[in-house]
RNA sequence: GGGCGAUUAGCUCAGCGGUAGAGCAUCUCGUUUACACCGAGAGGGUCGGGGGUUCGAUCCCCUCAUCGCCCA
């Protein structure tokens, strides 16, 4: 007997163990069935589960689930990301605690420690995601850092050398001084201060007292200033293009020249000039030929380049003492209020320094052209489309991918240097000794390049990487490309991209056919979810409040397409209660002895009520696979929603439940059986959004004699299951039951009164439907009797004067109220402010219908439509009119 | 500055050419043996403003306002 609520946390763990012990996650590789594959955005290793986590892992369990019951091999890879800043960041932190650090421990056993910390600690997430339902393949799960990966990357980094897409080459990088590493123009985030904009005299030389005012926002930089631009046009200065200025504080002579960058209108119309540190700055010394002076070290203070009062000192305190040394000489004209954006690490949160170092970059230019094209062809598409364009704006714009980095955390760089600096870039150390000896004609002590890779360099490589790239495995070959990514707008740049470029280069193919990007969950008053902002919502905790399934449910509704997902507690715990709905249903059917029957047909069904269900259930099934089919998880979830609640258990339950207690034994029996039918294909339909009640359901009904439903084939509906006919019967009895209740209740009939009630109907055929239904009619209205009446009889006209005339499609029915009393005025406003509706929709419809517009140019059934619901309308109307009559009114 | 999107019931959101919907909240009533994590019923919207296209606009187009996000 099942229990009288449903208790997620006694049945999802061992569900969950139940399922992976069955191998149903598995994939078959050597299997005759379609594949079906999704690449699992790989967490970061130091990583748990959030709520962006919890809504992109339950779309993609729902395609798995979904696809995987069609009959589809499903590969869901799973695996983890090294993260190579945030993890070592994680590590580098529990040394300090140690008081120890990265440094006195030394890079190989630093990275030992972290690859214990890996096995210990990392991948939390992973188990988290058992606790969500994730179905990916276990046993296929991999890392970046897996030697099957690596090979992959060290593979990928050589052969775009040797090609010339990857080199290395010194200009400026993001630097962040706190990390002491480049990072890529992604991972650097700007963000709006309030600074100053300082107007600087700078000495114009061989003319006393004559001075060039340059604006900027970072004075510490002057130090290494090579130049003052002025725009070509701007007369004020024109005078001075070609003479040059002499560097406060510092002394050096530096040119004045004309460049288009310098904004006449923006400051002071001079800008300071200092290549090293400033990406615009270092283009305009690129096209004059200026020198780069770098004034920082890597914690970015200034270093032995600048005048030795200011060495060592850092930027901030630089900036300080610079423009008090300036005022100090009178050289500071003024000092505006100056809104400005500046980097910022995304990592590490300091603001982010231009430096000019030696570092490795994509050619992403030429791999981009490939993936565009990829998408401009529809080989690969994007779910909403409109995403596209940000894939296109991002790029044809885009730029040179710095993918070094000054880490230990990571894929260390295939790259060895020999002692004059020639770089030998191989698979393996052997292999570029091999080339050194060849190169330099002896066996050549090398060193190798200590930086390691961007992140997002191996998992650019995932979609094949994880399949066993470069070996042509039977894996590779039958799941790439994969059919769809699932993922967030916020990483396709990051991620998306990459996969795209690498992929079309390596494999001569996209990596994806589809890449749907959902919303990105946020608090319910729209705002981002951070720990500094207190308002992260917990999936453990909400999973752990109301059960895996409700939290699923819960995302699945709200994943609209597009939007942002505003995510209230409340939801969840509307949605649990659907959860407990379809279990007390299932209740309700096992205290009734409505157990599944082997063989059962539903087309064979006798009774309409039963007709009326299975076709039901049949369209319902149709809309929650067109749903999925296209991606519209809340369509779906809206679907098996309203059907099981809002006509499986309000209505049919109820209408079976005098069925059950008949006589007529064969119309019970075959109401059983539907009953039984019905929830097996429910919770068919509802098992990849909701996979743990629907499994223990299932279990319990078919006491394991099925299968499990994990492994059970999705259901599949022959159009001849729907009855138009039965289905427009039960809905107009149910009209019948819910019209009744509103007038009861508008006029304050007691509930507990039964009354006894007549039906005037001109179609014989009404009241044949009141017979087939009389018993439901009688207990869900709440009524003694429903006898015929004709309105023209003489007992009708007594009757009506104390009684509720209720208006019907078709018909009229009388409540006799002569024992309760009856109150006439209030009858009569109740049917007034009726027909008063219907006349005003009488009204539009006939506005229309008058139209000859309308008439010549609208479809055809819009037009047949209309002029039905007039029909309608007006015999509404005129039962209305007649009722009102009838009171006197 | 460039781009994208939003503005629909008190709140959070669906719908996107032809009868305005859901969840939560509110009000009234109810414990009729599946379910109070419930049932019955009700109230509540000139679909941001203005213009246009159309026989017809919440839906398409333009414009304004407000608010987000992304990129510079």
């Amino acid at each position: 007997m099942l229990d009288r609520t449903y208790r997620p946390a006694d049945v999802e763990s061992a569900t969950y163990r139940q399922w992976e012990e069955s191998g149903a996650f598995a994939c078959h590789p050597d299997s005759p069935a379609p594949p079906y594959c999704i690449m699992m955005p790989p967490p970061n290793v130091t990583g748990i589960l959030h709520m962006g986590h919890a809504l992109t892992f339950t779309l993609q369990d729902i395609l798995i689930r979904y696809h995987r019951m069609q009959g589809r091999d499903t590969l869901w890879q799973p695996g983890t990301d090294h993260a190579g800043i945030a993890t070592q960041m994680v590590v580098e932190r529990q040394l300090e605690q140690e008081q120890s650090s990265r440094l006195k421990l030394g890079r190989t056993a630093f990275i030992a420690r972290v690859w214990k910390w890996k096995e210990e600690s990392g991948g939390a997430i992973v188990r988290q995601l058992r606790s969500l339902g994730a179905s990916p393949d276990w046993r296929r799960e991999r890392f970046t850092m897996d030697e099957g990966l690596s090979a992959a990357v060290r593979k990928v980094f050589v052969a775009l050398h040797k090609v010339g897409l990857i080199y290395r080459d010194k200009r400026l990088v993001n630097w962040d001084p706190k990390l002491h590493t480049a990072i890529s123009d992604l991972e650097v985030e700007s963000r709006e201060v309030r600074g100053s904009l300082w107007y600087i005299r700078y000495p114009v030389e061989g003319e006393a007292g004559a001075f060039i005012t340059v604006a900027t926002t970072r004075p510490e930089t002057m130090l290494g200033d090579t130049a003052v631009a002025v725009h070509p046009e701007d007369e004020r200065y024109r005078h001075l293009v070609g003479r040059a200025a002499v560097l406060p504080l510092v002394g050096r002579r530096i040119p004045i020249l004309a460049d288009d960058y310098a904004d006449p209108t923006a400051g002071s119309g001079a800008v300071k000039v200092t290549p090293a540190h400033d990406f615009n700055d270092f283009e305009i010394g690129r096209r004059h030929g200026l020198p780069m002076i770098n004034i920082f070290d890597r914690d970015a203070r200034l270093n032995d380049a600048v005048p030795e009062p200011y060495r060592g000192l850092d930027r901030f305190e630089a900036r300080k003492r610079i423009v008090a040394d300036l005022e100090a000489q009178g050289l500071v004209e003024k000092i505006e209020p100056h809104t400005l954006t500046v980097p910022h690490g995304d990592r590490s949160g300091v603001v982010i320094e231009p430096w000019l170092t030696d570092q490795w970059y994509v050619d992403a230019k030429a791999l981009a052209q490939a993936a565009i094209e990829a998408v401009e062809t529809g080989r690969t598409t994007f779910v909403p489309k409109s995403w596209e364009n940000t894939f296109f704006e991002w790029m044809r714009n885009i730029q040179p991918w710095c993918v070094s980095r000054q880490l230990w955390w990571g894929h260390q760089i295939p790259a060895w240097y020999g002692p004059d600096g020639t770089v030998f870039v191989e698979e393996t150390e052997a292999a570029a000794q091999a080339a050194a000896a060849s190169h330099y004609g002896k066996p050549t002590a090398l060193e190798r390049d200590p930086d390691v890779l961007d992140t997002w360099f191996s998992s650019a490589l995932w979609p094949f990487s994880t399949l066993g790239w470069p070996e042509p495995t039977l894996e590779l070959q039958r799941y790439y490309p994969t059919d769809v990514l699932v993922t967030g707008f916020d990483i396709i740049f990051f991620w998306v991209a990459r996969m795209m470029m690498l992929g079309c280069k390596f494999m001569g193919d996209v990596p994806f056919r589809t890449v749907y990007i959902h919303a990105l969950v946020r608090d319910e008053r729209g705002q981002k979810m951070s720990k500094a902002k207190g308002n992260i919502i917990d999936p453990l905790a909400l999973i752990e409040r109301y059960g895996a399934d409700a939290l699923r449910f819960t995302l699945a509704a709200l994943a609209a397409q597009g939007r942002d997902i505003k995510l209230a507690e409340s939801r969840v715990e509307g949605y649990r209660g659907f959860i407990t709905k379809l279990w007390n249903a299932a209740r309700f059917a096992e205290m009734n002895g409505s157990m599944p029957v082997k063989g059962f047909d539903p087309a064979a069904c006798r009774l309409t009520l039963n007709r009326w269900i299975v076709g039901s259930l049949a369209e319902t099934g149709a809309r929650v696979a067109a749903a999925l089919d296209a991606y519209k998880f809340n369509e779906a979830a809206g679907a098996i929603y309203h059907f099981t609640w809002g006509t499986f258990c309000d209505w049919f339950i109820e209408f079976a439940k005098p069925v059950f207690a008949r006589a007529d034994a064969a119309a019970a029996a075959e109401t059983r059986a539907v009953t039984a039918w019905a929830l097996g294909e429910i919770v068919h339909l509802l098992h990849p959004i909701a996979p743990f009640v629907t499994e223990e359901l299932w279990r319990h009904f078919t006491a394991g004699k099925d299968g499990l439903l994990i492994a059970a084939s999705w259901p599949s509906y022959p159009p001849r299951l729907v009855d138009r006919a039965a289905m427009a019967e039960m809905d107009w009895v149910v009209e019948l039951i819910s019209a009744i209740r509103s007038a009861r209740v508008e006029m304050n009939v007691p509930p507990a009164s039964e009354l006894a009630a007549y039906i005037d109907a001109a179609d014989p055929m009404i009241w044949a439907h009141v017979q087939t239904h009389k018993e439901s009619i009688l207990r869900l209205a709440r009524l003694a009797a429903l006898e015929k009446m004709s309105a023209t009889d003489h007992a009708w006209k007594t009757v009506a004067r104390s009684a509720i005339q209720v208006n019907i499609e078709g018909a009229i029915v009388l409540l006799n109220l002569a024992d309760t009393g009856m109150d006439l005025a209030k009858e009569r406003a109740r049917l007034a402010k009726e027909s008063a509706g219907v006349e005003s929709e009488i009204d539009k419809i006939a506005r229309k219908l008058g139209n000859e517009q309308f008439l010549a140019k609208a479809k055809p059934e819009v037009v047949a439509e209309q002029r039905e619901r007039l029909a309608e309308a007006e015999a509404a109307l005129a039962r209305l009119r007649t009722a009102l009559q009838r009171i006197g009114a």
